[in-house]
RNA sequence: GGAUCGGUAGUUCAGUUGGUUAGAAUGCCGCCCUGUCACGGCGGAGGUCGCGGGUUCGAGUCCCGUCCGGUCCGCCA
């Protein structure tokens, strides 16, 4: 037997019992004759003394940093004790101990505040394992993966598996694709989502099913985006938008009890994608805090007008505002008296490439009621007040406008509202604020053909399987099934159709979203048709879900969360990688392993594939 | 595809207008120390300044290219 004990468990009450532990050596303190072992393992960390007596023993097999040891003694209670760790009463008087295996130094400490850069804990991901500040991340997510799993299980969820070698249809994403041995020339691609075969499980009758599953999407990555990622993937037949928001709030909320201990009984704010967009220029806010955006010019066919506030900066002769296509203000409380100094970095901030605005103008309403501001030459003091009020600006508040492209201001403007309230400290890690946005538009118009001469196309904006709202149906379906005539209907964007689409928003991060499905062939195939698919092309690709819709398929509908953004957030922490046991790298490489790499020839021939490198 | 920051000892970093032998902390090795737990004290070893080219009497420092890593935009739900 290796062990009776793990390095985690033995108290006080231990005293005096005969105990054998395994575990790594976290740090070896000699103190003249005797020499104190910190030992650790997943569990914990306990002290072992080496009294004088194996001396002997230690100078011909010294201990070193991360050598695996084996021990043995009697439990004993410290005389100095340590209040720091659960273990701290006790010790072990060490009567005998086995090396089962060295270690080379380690490159970085094993340590929750490590030396160790990024770089090199992913190379070494196996040792950064070791260390609590991870380890403490993968016990969090195995949490939330076993909270799910009981939640769903109580809820009369099934858990079934989906293949991952399947058929490319890309439709939003690029896929990753395989090649095929037995079938030369053809590919299989991994799953960007196992979208289609939970609605086929649907139309097979299992009316409640959830995976927690690897999706992969060949994209360029991010701190929260990694190329094979996990989703907590959901479908219910017989249901209607509602009853998926309570349902999977309810998981969420459960979620937040079982892993963080956290009674979430709020009811989650339900409000639609317009008035996110309208409110704080973004489909995913952060509503911890207010800060709500003011629109001061009527957007231009971009969002339903909600009040027209052109009267506030029209005909002041102010070139900027009056010819931008929107005006956007943002309210900083408390802000009024930043300095010029640093109101220029915020300047400078504004105008770095990744924004891209011109400038920016602010508006002090100083404490005392007075008003100064940047374009003071232009507007009367009772003007710029009126301005600052309806931003909602209170005395000692520091108003900023920015005006240009409608996009690319509303933009600058959500991203703004969040770099203010990050450093006015109102994004707080330990609060937590959920928000479903609904109502999103069916489509979006891809630009990414116009600039090459192409005229863009109609792309779906959730998904090609995503139902409109039944009140739209009819322009789908009905009159006008052109797409020439669709896109005319759609003068814009943001508006237009709208989708029984539903995007799950945890502080201002999109933790989960779906949709209700079309489950009849003849809307599916309007909305294939939409999106620029011929018959033939439709049948290709989707011939066996439009198949599977002539044999009885249930309305229905479902969403998926991403299971390590989650993880994250409720770990308090930006980045998902820490909440990966094994991730890869900006590049999408495993640091670790060295992949992607080449592969032998022989592979290449057996694949009936070959390299076209350039250069 | 683009922007931006970084790459100097095992590790994390400092390194002045270009100027002697490139430093600190930590880790590592050795010696001392009987209650430490970030132990302490003394001593020591450890460097292709990412790589290639250029400017210069002289480059860690300036210029060009390139590779690697972080963050962001495009992309992506």
């Amino acid at each position: 037997m290796y062990r009776t004990h793990t390095c985690g468990e033995l108290r006080l009450e231990n005293a005096g019992t005969e105990v054998t532990l395994a575990g790594w050596v976290q740090t070896v303190r000699k103190f003249g004759a005797i020499t104190f072992v910190d030992l650790r393992d997943r569990y914990g960390i306990t002290q072992l003394v080496f009294a004088e007596s194996l001396n002997d023993q230690l100078e011909s097999n010294p201990l070193g940093r991360e050598f695996v040891l084996q021990t043995s003694g009697v439990v004993r209670e410290r005389t100095n004790k340590n209040r720091h760790i659960a273990t701290g009463d006790v010790e072990i008087a060490v009567s005998a101990f086995t090396i089962l295996n060295k270690s080379a130094v380690p490159p970085f400490t094993i340590q929750d505040d490590t030396d160790g850069g990024d770089d090199l804990r992913m190379k070494y991901r196996y040792l950064d394992l070791r260390r609590g500040a991870v380890k403490r991340n993968i016990e969090l997510r195995y949490a939330v993966n076993r909270a799910t799993r009981d939640y769903m299980h109580q809820n009369g969820f099934m858990d079934i598996e989906t293949p991952f070698l399947i058929k490319s249809t890309p439709e939003g994403a690029r896929d990753f694709v395989v090649p095929s041995r037995m079938n030369a020339g053809q590919f299989y691609a991994l799953p960007q989502s196992p979208q289609t075969f939970k609605q086929l499980l649907m139309v097979s009758g299992y009316d409640r099913y959830y995976q927690i599953v690897k999706c992969f999407r060949d994209e360029d990555l991010r701190a929260d985006r990694q190329p094979e990622f996990t989703q907590i993937d959901c479908e219910m037949s017989f249901v209607e938008q509602n009853d998926i928001l309570n349902m999977f709030e309810g998981l969420v909320k459960y979620i937040f009890k079982e892993v963080k201990g956290i009674e979430y009984t709020d009811a989650v704010e339900r409000m639609t994608y317009d008035d996110a967009m309208w409110n704080y220029g973004n489909d995913k806010p952060d509503i911890r805090f207010d800060m709500k955006l003011l629109n001061l010019k009527k957007p231009n066919h971009v969002l339903p007008e909600k009040k027209d506030c052109r009267e506030l900066i029209e005909g002041a002769g102010f070139g900027v505002f009056d010819n931008a296509e929107t005006v956007i203000g943002v309210c900083i409380p408390r802000a009024a008296e930043y300095s010029r100094k640093q109101l220029d970095e915020i300047t400078e901030w504004v105008k770095r490439p990744q924004i891209g605005m011109q400038g920016l103008v602010n508006i002090k309403c100083l404490p005392d009621g007075d008003t100064k501001s940047s374009v003071d030459k232009f507007y009367s003091e009772d003007r710029l007040r009126q301005i600052a009020e309806a931003a909602g600006a209170n005395h000692g508040d520091l108003v900023l406008i920015l005006a240009g492209k409608e996009e690319l201001t509303r933009k600058a403007a959500s991203t703004l509202r969040l770099e203010m309230a990050e450093r006015l400290k109102l994004r707080k890690a330990d609060e937590f604020k959920m928000l479903w946005v609904v109502d999103f538009p069916l489509f979006e118009f891809a630009l990414e053909d116009v600039d090459g001469g192409g005229a863009g196309r109609w792309v779906a904006r959730h998904h090609p399987f995503t139902s409109p709202k039944p009140d739209h149906i009819p322009v789908m379906i009905g009159n006008s099934p052109k797409v020439e005539d669709l896109a005319k209907y759609l003068e814009h964007p943001y508006a237009g159709i709208k989708a029984n689409a539903y995007d799950l928003v945890l502080n201002g991060n999109e933790i989960g979203g779906g949709s209700i499905r079309i489950y009849q062939r003849e809307l599916q195939e309007k909305m294939f048709a939409a999106l620029g698919m011929d018959a033939e092309e439709q049948q290709h690709k989707f011939g066996f879900l439009l198949g599977a819709f002539e044999y009885g398929a249930p309305p229905h509908g479902g969403l998926a969360f991403g299971f390590d953004r989650l993880c994250a957030i409720l770990g308090g922490s930006e980045s998902i990688r820490d909440f990966i046991a094994f991730p890869k790298n900006n590049a999408g490489r495993d640091v670790m392993l060295d992949a992607p790499a080449e592969i032998a020839q022989k592979q290449y021939d057996e694949l009936h594939i070959k390299p076209n490198l350039k250069g």
